[in-house]
Parts: structure tokens; sequence; C-alpha cells
RNA sequence: GCCGCGUUGGUCAAGGGGUUAAGACGCAUCCCUUUCACGGAUGAAUCACGGGUUCGAUUCCCGUACGCGGUACCA
């Protein structure tokens, strides 16, 4: 029997979850449905002092709204928690004891100064970054530099201590990713990174391999700035469970700032003005909101699919996948290997395309919410999809059903008057109040009816109907734009129609 | 600095030894509409550079440049 595959989501609840994170998100859960393999979400908050809360709940949040709902989660349960690392770190430091048996890493009792001080006396311009490494281990305080007694000393006295990988020396080592083929690192390139804390938790480095094998991941992908530090990984699979069972790996690209270079940052999205996360995160801190895409009128079909094609296409023109589509034609050795800008202009043009292709209940939900938000009254469903279908076109951002929609639910109060002014005249107003009397015997109230009644009327009054237009617009609406003018006054019904010209024709001596 | 990963129009990108080098967003012009959009048509705009290999490189190889990432008891 084939192995079942399970992918998992390790995003740590620092504050939010970015663009790329939930692109990262999106991929696995891709395709681990693809196989019809587990999507399991595991909370990486080794750095509890980094911990901000109520961010699990953010992220599972934006996982549900996007439809990426994890089987298995902390918030949940599963076969396999607890999933928070926190609540694991006893499983730790048994593996990294185990480690240190096997002379594959050691502890070290540096202190933060004595670890600064060696930083600064081996910091030169060639070397600005010196690394806890092959060349200066020896000349720290750890249990290979000190004699076996000294180091037994030091443990039962409980003095703080890490403990560090060590590094083979000049070893390549060759890493698998599917989506970059086969990386070469040479190990003597490579810090010994901690592995456990002082504080008894491990680092990402020993959490995921362990966390990964107890949870039988069988892939493990992530973003791409972590392919520095997946030599680490590998070697720890070797050394603690066989490279046999390593899980495949990939590395997906970086998700860039839209202008200038760089991975998109919290920072950009005020300095731009564009949301970077899937819905609003406030930081419970600082009070600072970083926008998300829900708030701004996204639609989280539209959201999903903009993320999707950031880095992957199916090789086709299509561009539009809802998200079971998505995970039909999804393949992984497809995601490109370079960044890609972020262009918020595109990211839109999504939102406008699933705003035409939902069905009309799903989309009649979502403006429903606006308008009881602006308390506009509403009339009943029927009437309110007649509204939608006659915008919906023309809304690229969900609030603009609010801008585009509100006149249909409350006259206008103010009048773009500077627009008629000017060619005002009193074969105008009598236009005016002729044409609400015709309009009172139309049978039928529809758009071409009344169409035809207006233009025939200008006519016979040797008035333009072109020129009459504007005005009536202005009317009903108070603006110069929107949709054609007869099929508002359609809409609005006969008596809302008449109202309206009657509200602004009782005006007109005052311009 | 060192290590790793990248590099097709402004942006997302298809293609992958011989092509008029797709398509989308954006932009421009025109049409539709006496509004604004939507829609339609057209257009401007691309293979980072230098060497190889080859009859022929955007495509393969090697350099260089540039960009990004990493170089923490952060993830």
């Amino acid at each position: 029997m084939e192995k079942k595959i399970r992918v998992r989501f390790a995003p740590s609840p620092t504050g939010g979850l970015h663009l790329g994170g939930v692109r990262t998100a999106l991929y696995n859960y891709l395709f681990a449905k693809q196989h019809k393999g587990g999507f399991v979400l595991r909370i990486e908050d080794t750095d509890q002092s980094r911990f901000v809360a109520g961010a699990e709940e953010y992220i599972y949040e934006t996982l549900k709204w996007c439809g990426l709902e994890p089987d298995e989660s902390p918030l949940h349960g599963g076969p396999f928690g607890p999933y928070r690392q926190s609540e694991r770190k006893k499983i730790y430091r048994e593996y990294a004891e185990r480690l240190v048996q096997t002379g594959h890493a050691y502890f070290a009792f540096d202190t933060p100064d004595e670890l600064e001080a060696m930083r600064s006396t081996h910091r030169t311009a060639v070397n600005p970054s010196p690394q806890y490494d092959h060349q200066t281990r020896m000349h720290m305080r750890n249990s290979l530099s000190l004699a076996i007694g000294e180091t037994k000393k030091l443990l039962e006295a409980g003095t703080p201590h890490v403990i560090r990988i060590r590094m083979p020396d000049n070893e390549t080592l060759y890493l698998n990713d599917m989506i970059r083929g086969q990386v070469e690192f040479n190990t003597s390139l490579v810090d010994d990174k901690v592995l456990l804390k002082a504080d008894n938790m491990p680092t990402y480095h020993l959490a995921v391999v362990v966390d990964d094998f107890l949870m039988q991941i069988t892939h493990a992908f992530r973003g791409e700035e972590w392919l520095p530090s997946a030599p680490v990984h590998l070697l720890l699979w070797r050394y603690l469970y066989g490279e046999e069972k390593m899980p495949a790996w990939a590395h997906f690209p970086l998700i860039l700032k839209p202008d200038g270079n760089g991975k998109l940052s919290k920072r950009d999205s005020d300095r731009l003005g564009i949301p970077i996360f899937a819905m609003d995160w406030k930081d419970p801190g600082s009070g600072e909101v970083i926008s998300g895409f829900r708030e701004k009128g996204f639609l989280p079909e539209a959201f999903v699919n903009l993320l999707a094609v950031l880095g992957w296409n199916d090789g086709t023109e299509q561009e539009l996948y809802s998200l079971p589509e998505l995970v039909e034609k999804f393949s992984i050795e497809r995601v490109h290997k370079a960044g890609a800008k972020f262009n918020y202009e595109k990211a839109k043009w999504f939102n406008q395309e699933w705003i035409r292709k939902i069905p009309i209940e799903e989309l009649s939900r979502e403006v429903r919410k606006i308008y009881e938000h602006y308390s506009l009254q509403i009339p009943d469903e029927i009437y309110l999809r007649s509204v939608i279908q006659l915008i919906r076109d023309r809304c690229h951002l969900l609030p603009e059903f609010f801008l585009q929609g509100k006149i249909f639910f409350e006259a206008p109060l103010q009048w773009d008057i500077d627009a008629i002014r000017s060619k005002w005249n009193a074969a105008k107003t009598g236009f005016f109040k002729d044409i609400t009397e015709k309009f009172a015997d139309i049978a039928e109230w529809n758009a071409y009816n009344l169409e035809t009644v207006f233009k025939e009327l200008a006519i016979s009054q040797q008035i333009k109907p072109g020129e009459l237009q504007l005005p009536f617009r202005i009317m009903l609406v108070g603006e110069k734009s929107g949709p054609p003018v007869f099929d508002i006054a359609a809409l609005l019904g006969k008596n809302e129609t008449t109202k309206r010209i009657n509200n602004l024709l009782t005006q007109t001596g005052n311009w």
C-alpha cells in the first residue's frame, strides 16, 4: 500500500500572515488535496517571546476564508497532536541529546556576550559575519573544547547552555528540490546552528525535522528563504531517522514588492496603500492595522486565484481558476523558480472577473452585507438582485456596489448642477414637466418603452434627445456616471422616477 | 565578504536550438455609448551582457553583471 501523502503548513504566530505565507498554504493544500492526502496545520511557536496573542486564531480564520481548512490543527486536533510546538517541548530535548551522544551535536555554554565578543573580534571587511563553525568552535566554551569533566561539572551545576549541531567538515550535500532540482551545499560553509535553546525550546531547525518525522509528513514545502538552512535539516534527518524517511522538499519563490526589489513586507502595505494580508490584522501590542484583501472588498475566490497564478501557471492561456479547478490542475513542477512582483492592478482585475463569475446568490449575500453596513433599506431580494445585475460589470471591488448602487435605494441629496446649468432653459423645464405626464400613461414600465416615449416627446418639442439625457441622469442619480439612464429609471419604477424628476424641477428657479 | 537561488515587454508570463517570441494586467488610439464603465479593434513595448558549442542560439555550456535570500539562543 502506498504511503498516505501528508503535507504540513507551519506558520509562526508572530503576527499576521502575508501573501507569501498564504500562497505557501495554498500550494501545500493544493498538493495535499490532489493526492487525496492530509493537510496539516502546525504552529511554529518555537520562540514564545515573539508569540502574538490572537495570531494563531487569525491564521486559522485566514485559511478558512480562503477555503483551505486543514484536516488537523491546534484548534481541532488530530491523531498526531499536539500541533503547537510549545506544547511539544518535552519531545525535543531527547532528540537533541541523542545527537550529542552520537557525536553530531554538542553542548555550548557561551553567553550572549561571549558570542558577541567572538563575532566582533573575528569580524573583518572580508568576513562581516563570523560564524560559530568548524573554525571557531574549538575556541569557544563547549563540550568539544572543554575537558569531559569540565562539561559534566557545568551541566550538573545547571549552567545555561544550548545544543548545537556539529557540522561536518568539507562534505558535499545534495538536496533534491521538487522545483529547483538538485541543490549543492558544502558543510564547511554552514555554521553550527543552535538546535535547542537555553530555555529548552527547540529552534525551527530541530522542530521541523522532529515534527515532520513524528507527524509522518511526506512533503515539506516552504518559502525560498529556507533554502540556505536546508543542509542542516538534511543532516538532522540523516542523523536522527535516516535520509530515506525524509520528506520531499520544495522551496517556493518569494513574492516581491510591487515597486523596486525585495521581499514584500508589512511596511509596503502602508507605504503603497495596498493590502498584503488576506484579512485585516490588528497587532494587539502596537494597535497597528495591516490591511487585508477581505476588507478591501475582495472575494475569496479571487484572492485564491490571484495568489495561485503568482508563480505558477498550467501552460495554457487560462488565468481564472476556482479552488477545485486548481486542485485538479496545479502541479508543483510548474511552480517558478524566480520571485514574482505583486501587482495590485492585476489583483483587482481578478476580483472584477470573479464578481462577474460567481452566482448571483453568493454575490447578493456579499452585497447585502455592505448595504446593511451602510443602513440602506433593501425592499426585497428580487430588487437587490436586479440592481446587482445592472452594476456588477462596473465593479472591481465589493464596496463599489455601495457607491454605484446606493441611488437605487436612496434619492440623491445633491445634484451636479454645474453639468447642466449652462445649457438649461425654459424649454427643458417644459419637457420634464410633460414627460412625467407621458410616463404616467406608460402601461408597461420598462427601459425600452421609457426611451421611446422620452425620445418621441423630445422630437415633438424639437429638442435633441441627447441633450435631455444628461439632465435626466442628474435628476435620477445626481451625477454624470452610472448605468444607462433608461435602465436606471426602469428599475427605480414609475413613482420614484417621477418623484426624482419633480425634486430637481422645483429647484431650477434657484440656479 | 562568503554561500545559495534567480534573470523573456513597466508587471505577471508561454515557449525552449530554426517562431512574425503567445496570452493577461497596465498604457495609448479608435469603435460602441450623447454619461461613466463594460465590451470590441488596433498599437507601442521583451529574450541582462560577453564568450563558447552549432549551419543556426532567447533556448545548451562557461563566465560576468545585476537582483534577491541566507549568513541570530527569528522564523
